[in-house]
DNA sequence: TGTTTACCATAACTGGAGGTTATAATAATG
DNA sequence: CATTATTATAACCTCCAGTTATGGTAAACA
């Protein structure tokens, strides 16, 4: 059989005004137009669907029978056509962002603002995690966008986009000012007390890399969770910490915080975003992307 | 906007097969037709619905919403043409009928042994009440047909098609065999005890209209609900009934009733079916009636 | 009762959407 | 590295969904 689809919009206005030539000033076509096409319809579906009289057409009870699944069809297509436009349009939607507690609040936040105020239909989810969990829900489809710092393990399945590079340093409070200026190894660092962030972290793992690269295995006397703790007990003398720079120019420049000027130089790291390969990032992720890289990506 | 309703049959197909090349061959047209319209319909709709890749397509997170709703469209588009289907074909639908008992006993009964037989699937209902009842149901649509006794007040809006003449009669049983063969005048019939129909039935109008016509009003002995009871106690020597000859012919046949030679002569019935000019009788309505009209009325 | 109106159907014609075939481009596969 | 599987593009063609004009007729109206 196989009606054309285009034959039932066609019938659906006709049913609805129960008048071919209404039908087609709605439609915008001819009315010998619909005629034909409504003979056609009753041809190719091999029976009556309406009664034609000299006020208009009236449904047979067939025809009244069939226009009730019609009508749910058309109701449908409408709303594919409708939501898809919003989501084109971003008028709705979700995102969902996987990002650690320092990334989101020292990097993503401030395009999380701007992305929200262009587009505050859209609800944001933001999931912290390490990252090698952010990793598996984004493979999984369950998250749709990760913000981690590089470099990563490589994932045939994860595409990664460099965004910013970010620059780590050891740093002190005022009660270690006098090492400031002085040139230092790795190995006098290790004779101070070291305030790090614990192991599992991005940061940790970077660190204890360079240090191994360079024969030596730090062992601080804070492991703690989170950047703003290493900061915190830094500031207050505890001893030597590792903190991101770019994260720390507030204090650096009311002297909260100094710089310490370590060899070998600590390479530079990456803060990257992940997307699925497999899982299509949805419109918004792009968008998000878009904002982030301040430029058109896709 | 309005995109052709065609191109979603077709987007379904893509969608569910995820590969242009396999939906080419499900729907017998070319690939490249195909390719076409996917872009056509990602154009009028003003976004991507596939990603291409070399393995095929794959929707888009927009897409795979859009297919969502497009496949429960086109779930009822099937059902649409199949429930019609069926109801066209008579595999599927009810018929109910209005008829007093008598008719349904002594006129309908065949009939609808035939419809079912070729129909089984069609659900029977029949309704037995008054005539007038019946068809006001019969204008409310609650009944598709009814089956009465001609001459009935007309109406607009119902239309009527005669089927059978019917002849009603005189009759006694053996008591009064000796009244058979005798031309009798209404006056001397009224003279013996009467056994009829009670009021309100159409036997019994149309009767004490014939009566009246000929200036006569009848006092009946026994006013008895249906026609059965009236040949019953006619037949067991009650006094003169009133029946109609064609339900009677076997009791004449075995002598168990005689039919009187009555001036002026009865004028004939018909029995007729009746249906709503309104509400447009269901395909199933009309296979009935052609049944029992035994040719092709619509 | 005759006239007008409001419909749908038919006929004859036309243009372009939607099909065709052929071919290119290219990632995936073995 | 050749082969396969898949989509995209190009150039062409054809049929049918559309057009206009007209006819027929029941309903509404004057």
């Amino acid at each position: 059989m196989n009606v054309s689809f285009e034959y039932y919009r066609i019938f659906y206005v006709v049913a609805k005004t129960g008048n071919i030539t209404k039908a087609a000033d709605e439609l915008m076509i001819s009315q010998p137009a619909i005629s034909k096409c409504i003979k056609h319809l009753e041809e190719q579906l091999g029976g009556q669907l309406f009664v034609r009289t000299k006020r208009g057409v009236v449904l047979t009870e067939e025809g009244k029978e069939f226009y009730r699944y019609i009508k749910q069809a058309i109701e449908y297509i409408n709303n594919a056509e409708s939501k898809f436009s919003e989501m084109i349009h971003l008028e709705t939607g979700t995102i969902r962002i996987g990002s650690s507690t320092t990334l989101t609040k020292r990097f993503l936040m401030p395009f999380m603002e701007i992305f929200h105020k262009r587009y505050p239909n859209i609800k944001i989810e933001i999931e912290t995690r390490v990252s090698g969990e952010l990793l598996s829900r984004l493979r999984q489809g369950l998250i749709d966008l990760v913000i981690l710092n590089l470099p990563y393990h490589d994932d045939n399945d994860i595409e990664l986009i460099k965004v910013k590079d970010i620059h780590d340093c050891f740093v002190v409070g005022k009660a270690y000012k006098h090492l400031v200026g002085k040139k230092m190894t790795l190995d006098e660092i290790t004779k101070y007390p070291l305030v790090f962030q614990a192991h599992g972290s991005t940061t940790r793992r970077f660190l204890d890399d360079y240090a191994a690269k360079n024969g030596i295995i730090f062992k601080p006397d804070l492991d703690l969770a989170g950047f703003s703790l290493v900061t915190e007990f830094t500031q207050i003398g505890f001893g030597i910490g590792f903190a991101t720079e770019d994260y720390i120019e507030e204090e650096l420049k009311t002297e909260k915080l100094y710089k310490l000027d370590v060899v070998p130089e600590i390479p530079k790291r990456e803060i990257g975003i992940a997307y699925s390969k497999r899982n299509i990032p949805s419109f918004c992720t792009k968008k998000l992307i878009e904002i982030i890289l301040n430029k058109q990506v896709f």
